[in-house]
DNA sequence: AATATTTTATGATAAAAATCATATTTCAGA
DNA sequence: TCTGAAATATGATTTTTATCATAAAATATT
């Protein structure tokens, strides 16, 4: 469903949502082990996000990285979308090319509904609102 | 969701079930052909459903591949089982260790009841039931 | 019995994903 | 302005997945 890089992107954000802002920046060695994620591999990921303008980083002494406000408006989907593409989220379970109502596969009636309301919420809910649910010692980045 | 050889190895039962029985049985090389799938890959894995007795065989001349009354009892998620693995599709989104309900991540309200149906889908339907509503002539292997 | 045809067993190669490594750039603070 | 601490750019390595290749075993047909 999501790739390794988009489930390390995805905690990634959601601890900067939780734990920074533009004064308290998180370096990435320290939230790579906070997810307990590799540190190189979270590294680059980070290095990605900031470039695509999902998080928010300075470099040098007392740098690091953090959600702006602006970042916090962002929605969900663009995480997963920044590390695995539009393909991978719209793609048929059986890999046949069109995936739609007027040729569904099998499959398609079973898992479709499903998969439509996952990415809908990924569409409509922002960092911001997402975080909200959340205490800021939640405890599940294990 | 599914690897690319669960996904053929359900692409190849499905077309066995609709297409094969004991008296005629389908070579690995039409078969491939059928549903869109490079020859050599396709074989391997119908052999590896072969070992794990979901499909039937036999060797040599007008030999080939087919699905025994027995087989076609043989539940959905045994196809998918048999590729992946239970790993797979019982992990969290997030990839984090114990996906449950005391322990949620935050994205488990929203994907794990959806995923939860899919599975109970494959576990309580055989490949018999599920070809029944399919005509022979259905064309979704491409 | 010989032959051709097919699966089976096994392993090699290729491609993709995950992970690691490092030189360069930027910037805070002395 | 120098120094060290951080991100950034870039690319190398490792692991996993996908794919291909082929010799051996089985069997129907002659
Ligand atoms: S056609 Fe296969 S999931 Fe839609
Ligand atoms: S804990 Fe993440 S999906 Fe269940």
């Amino acid at each position: 469903m999501l790739s390794n890089s988009a489930k390390y992107a995805f905690k990634s954000v959601l601890f900067l949502a939780l734990n920074s802002n533009a004064q308290k920046r998180i370096m990435a060695k320290d939230l790579a082990e906070s997810i307990q994620a590799p540190k190189a591999y979270v590294s680059k990921i980070l290095q990605e996000l900031s470039r695509q303008n999902i998080i928010s980083s300075v470099r040098g002494p007392k740098g690091g990285f953090y959600l702006s406000t602006s970042n916090l408006d962002g929605y969900l989907i663009g995480i997963v979308l920044a590390m695995d593409g539009e393909k991978k989220l719209h793609s048929c379970v059986l890999g046949l090319e069109k995936c739609n109502e007027e040729q569904p596969c099998p499959l398609h009636d079973v898992i479709h509904p499903t998969r439509s309301r996952f990415l809908a919420y990924l569409n409509s809910e922002t960092i911001l609102e997402f975080t909200k649910k959340y205490p800021k010692d939640d405890q599940f980045f294990e």
